[in-house]
DNA sequence: AATGAATGAGGATTCATTCAT
DNA sequence: CATGAATGAATCCTCATTCAT
């Protein structure tokens, strides 16, 4: 924590919250410290004095996530209790990606896509990030009994693996195609596949 | 078709192969022609004669893989007669992936992850191509029989659009953990899926 | 003279025109060989093999404009016999210029404007083609008579300088101000000043 | 008015002042960036730090004119309030041709002949300038008494329009010719017409 | 005569960053 | 904390020209 005068981190806030935007709009490589500078409508030299480097920014946009994550207002992660909260979290990333006409994909995997060998810092920001919503997930599952009456293939954390990466997936082709059939059909087959595993206990629930 | 000889052509391709393996490594914003150039042994004034800009090299290089898939030579694209076929499908993406030390996703997948709203060009060269993967994928279900015993929710092209998804998803997922376990549960989550939706047909095939 | 062959003198002429009339939109320096290439529907080494350069392209296009005075064929360029064909020598320059929507000035100007220090050879080539713009007019001022009334200052000769003057000024204003208006007036006001040094010979001519 | 700070005021005036001489010298488009950077000896970062582009550049220049000739301390421009005044505004513009070795015409004539249909912003620009000049000399023309006794053909604002061509007309001729009797002789003849309009009233000065 | 391929210097601009105040 | 000025490498691209066939 570089700052704690009020002041300071506001404006470090709004320099984050524009590069948020930016990086998920375009991508890290795309965005240029005076873009996010011009966005935030602070200066050259506020943006130094709070942060490193460009990289810098990275890892503070995705610890910004992450503090958003564990405060719990960060509209794609909330604790995951029933089927219907699974659903939902599968929604709300077709949503969000609707409202914003199809051109953008998740913002974890656009950031993601643009690492590089070099990058590893921000490597690991975002393995943490998805670990943490693998665990989210997978607690879920673990919770909803004893899994898996297939031979113990799937363990919940491959199933909330399988459910990240689908939606990953499904988002990209969506951005790709500019369509949310993709998606929208995408993650119902995950989700289709997911409660399979769980068809002997929650018998009625198991398709939808 | 700009050149016929054979001198020019093979420029031409220097420049292609050296791009498509940079773009592959680092996304297309974080190449530049520079590094494309001296990666591929030729100059400045070369570049520029055979691409009116980065943005037509991208394009050539996207055109190329569609020349190379057409021609049946390319190792990730191949007629999908079987079920063996289809699973090696899946496993070539994740030894390719494993081939570059798990530091590298799908080469469409990271190009389509960069385009933001002006590349429109090469976004519908990246549907074109997703198109054909999903035609090839969707015509082997199809052949597979009258699919389908759960009420006509998936249909061959939504099963192609399922597979193509989680590939880009578990590579995507792989290369940001630097670790094939993920790509490996998921892209088999996703083979057990829709090898379900065949198995009252295929009762023996069903598992492997 | 490079090439008598009939296809190649045409290769040429179609090099010649398409400059000429680049270099007359747009200047000699904004003006690319890859441009009149283009333009001119030939090649690079076409190019290459008739002009030894842009600036040797420039030299042959201002001999192709001498050429055309020479031949007659040049619309701003004839034989000045009497007040009318004066009137007419400078309407004709007004009226090209309108024809360009008052967008160009003198294409003769404009090369000349852009003349450095190290272009010695196309000033000359330059100098040559007003010289004998002046001539023709000097030349009429001469057959008109025994000149001027006011203690011999103005000679034929400068009255050519100060109708080429305010024919190359008037236009490069009428170009700036893209309004023929300026043109006009000035010309006008011109000729008037001209024909006032004849007013005693020619008295019933001198207004019109 | 992007800065303040004196400092940074300085290094914009020096950029300014470089590009200044290095347009009126060859012009606009024979003036790179890196021409003016290296002969104001600044750094290409200032440059663009200062001015948005190339173009932005001329815009500041012409603007800089316009400060000037508004401080009065432009040696082109100045009030002209008798005979001798306007006498001396033809006679400065031959003087600074002169002191240039006849190697270079009017700065706002040479920049005005090298704008194209896409240089709307420059050519505003110098209409502005020469809109200036233009109210000068007809306020002139205008307190020099009620004019014309030619039929009222000539309005001020039109001698004013004809000073002005003529002297940019001669400034063209003179540096095409490096000669500057073609100048001189000029603006002599342009001054006697002018002088003519108003022969009734200043009887004694119309000669000189 | 003609063609396309090659060359590399240079042009216009942006980048990420640092410094001084 | 904040501002604006400074830096120079790098980006993307065009230029004028030459070469080989």
């Amino acid at each position: 924590m570089k700052s704690r005068s009020p002041k300071g981190e506001e404006t470090r806030l709004k320099i984050i919250r524009a590069a948020r935007n930016l990086f998920h709009a375009q991508g890290v490589s795309l965005t240029s410290p005076g873009q996010v500078i011009a966005a935030s409508g602070t200066g050259k030299g506020q943006f130094y004095y709070y942060f490193a480097s460009k990289e810098g920014l990275v890892h503070a946009v995705l610890e910004n996530y992450l503090e958003e994550m564990r405060a719990g207002c960060n509209p794609t992660y909330f604790e995951i209790r029933t089927w219907k909260d699974l659903e939902r979290w599968f929604m709300v990333h077709l949503e969000m990606q609707k409202s914003f006409g199809m051109t953008r994909g998740c913002p974890f995997g656009t950031i993601g896509n643009g690492v590089t060998q070099k990058d590893e810092l921000v490597r690991q920001d975002l393995s943490l990030i998805f670990e943490i919503i693998r665990s989210n997930l997978a607690a879920f599952f673990i919770r909803e009994g004893t899994v898996s009456r297939m031979s113990g293939e799937a363990k919940p954390e491959e199933l909330a693996d399988f459910c990240i990466a689908t939606v990953q997936g499904a988002m990209l082709m969506g951005k790709i195609k500019r369509d949310p059939r993709v998606v929208e059909a995408t993650i119902q087959a995950s989700l289709t596949h997911v409660k399979r595993h769980f068809s002997r206990i929650n018998g009625t629930d198991r398709r939808r």
